[in-house]
DNA sequence: GTGAAAGCGCTAACAC
DNA sequence: GTGTTAGCGCTTTCAC
């Protein structure tokens, strides 16, 4: 509404000083206490505000990263972007939402955002980053602040990742410690990272890898595996994600199957409201809050040194024993 | 990184052809068809991309849309932000999500967005709204385009509210034909409107109200109230949030208390990662899509015409039943 | 057919 | 002590 400009004719000084007078600068000390006063006054009355769009114009930054993701409807890319959230404040930045529906051409639509200016950096979750990644590397002269979450392998770009195969030797390690002769698996085909982290476990403990198949974002392919999975009962059960293991537990309640009398259940994710699930969720826990203070750092960096190389940066998982996982009377070591 | 003065140079014209090129304006028949084609190819070759920070300024919009909130990590608020940004997509507009950790401090600082011209409109799920409304009404001279969720009262400013009364008269009624006798309540004694709706039905149906206080963001006492109710064995109970709901049930199955065998449980939210709870949740169905569609529209149209009227929508809620709640066998109408 | 100029709101460099 | 100027990137009006 009131202009700088607006209130430098109201005060009948120019534009500059006052620009110098409500940021306090240096020069601030050499205008008279009396015209300060003024200024000070008036753009308090007037409630004077500075305007954002001629700043960032100005400064040439938004101040704003954008994290890019499919769907917010889920636990764990909820408490992604609020833990993303936090730590872009706690570096004077605001985040931006913008969702994809896991479709790669909005995917890419929503990558030009930084090309455009709307943001200074991208933390992006991609539905299918290796298809994509060649048309992305094209696009990004890999000097933008773009970080890639999830999606190993990439060198030229920035990227966060969870060490899912060490979570995943822990939880073997533990499972087996604890008197369990075999591990199975419920995963989305699709995606390889987790599933190839559990065929390699299965190999270094030399178990048979028993798998059940569904697809994300497809409730009847959940329910279904569910109810393979009540019948088959396989002794231990690692679910490929927090949100998937509650839809499947929900399942199996429904079929009588208790949890973790008749299976012993652990996911993958670890998010805090896993916590609060009935039974409570053991799970490999990918730490949101480090993928997000790593991720926020990397734009940070690499948006004030765009010649530095990108950095891959790897997280560590940890393992969450709580009451989904029963406790075996014949503890073999 | 190239502009259009950059390019207007290369191609040998003024900014002013280019731009009217490039936007496909009107004039753009009367450029001449190889200087069409020259700014077309040179652009996409110079991978030319609007600078948006310019555009805001000159068309005073960012087309942004900012929610303001304590935080994301719990899902009625993760499922709203979700709906708020693909209700903004479909208007044009982006989302930015700013958190205040309930502090209302920062709630005050984040409606500043809208003064500095950071957004174009708020939506607002304040936590201590009625102590600064006047603050706010101050602040705003109710033209700007803000939206209050969850807000009664407040005929000033817009606001957007569930009817949570009628909600839990069809809980109650719900509960009552099926034989149940009484109905418990737990929820946060700080926040009114569910209390409130839940003892106006006690009064309707002459029953004696039992609370159960719990404070939100306070684990330990979420858990003292989960204690409570092991104890005291409500026949029937509701919670005021899924997410309290999913904490107590949590730590009642800990204590040995079955869902619904032992009671009889019913959420208000209804978020859709409830239906995957186990036991899936009854719930007072809070339906946050059309609570994120009616309050970007209301943004959408005071920011169009700012000398309207603010509105207060009521959003109607639906009751859900699952397996929460169990069929008793006397059937009492 | 195309260009020049002004303006969106602000800041920084330099002038007086 | 304070003003002037130029420029951030774009659009629009009017002139030629």
């Amino acid at each position: 509404m009131s202009s700088l400009t607006e209130l430098a004719e109201k005060v009948g000084v120019s534009p500059a000083t006052v620009s110098i007078v409500l940021n306090n600068r240096p020069l601030a000390k050499r205008v008279s206490a009396k015209t300060r006063e003024k200024i000070l006054v008036l753009a308090q009355e007037m409630n004077y505000r500075p305007n954002h769009m001629a700043l960032a114009m100005q400064r040439q930054t938004t101040q704003t990263i954008a994290f890019i993701c499919g769907r917010l409807n889920s636990p764990f890319y909820a408490e992604l972007a609020d833990d993303l959230a936090i730590a872009a404040e706690k570096h004077g930045y605001r985040l931006m939402v913008q969702m994809t529906c896991w479709d790669t051409g909005k995917e890419l639509e929503a990558l030009e955002m930084i090309a455009s200016r709307i943001v200074d950096g991208i933390v992006l979750f991609s539905g299918a980053f290796p298809e994509q990644a060649d048309k992305i590397r094209g696009l990004y002269s890999s000097k933008w602040p773009l970080v890639v979450l999830e999606q190993r392998d990439e060198q030229d770009i920035s990227s966060v990742n969870f060490d899912i195969e060490s979570g995943m030797r822990d939880l073997f390690g533990y499972l087996l410690s604890r008197g369990f002769k075999s591990v199975a698996m419920a995963d989305d085909r699709r995606f390889l990272p987790k599933q190839n982290a559990y065929r390699k476990a299965c190999e270094k403990w030399s178990i048979t890898p028993e798998f059940f198949d569904f697809q994300y974002w497809n409730s009847e392919s959940i329910e279904q595996c569910a109810r393979q999975i009540a019948l088959e009962r396989p002794e231990a059960l690692v679910i490929a994600s927090d949100y998937a293991a509650a839809h499947i537990i929900s399942v199996l309640g429904k079929c009588g199957v208790r949890i973790p009398h008749d299976i012993s259940i652990a996911s993958i994710d670890g998010t805090r409201w896993s916590e609060l699930y009935n039974p409570p969720l053991s799970a490999v826990c990918q730490n949101t809050q480090k993928m997000a203070e790593a991720a926020i750092d990397e734009i940070i960096r690499r948006k004030a040194n765009p010649e530095t190389l990108p950095r891959n940066i790897v997280i560590p998982t940890e393992l969450r024993i709580l009451n989904s996982i029963a406790s075996k009377q014949n503890n073999i070591q």
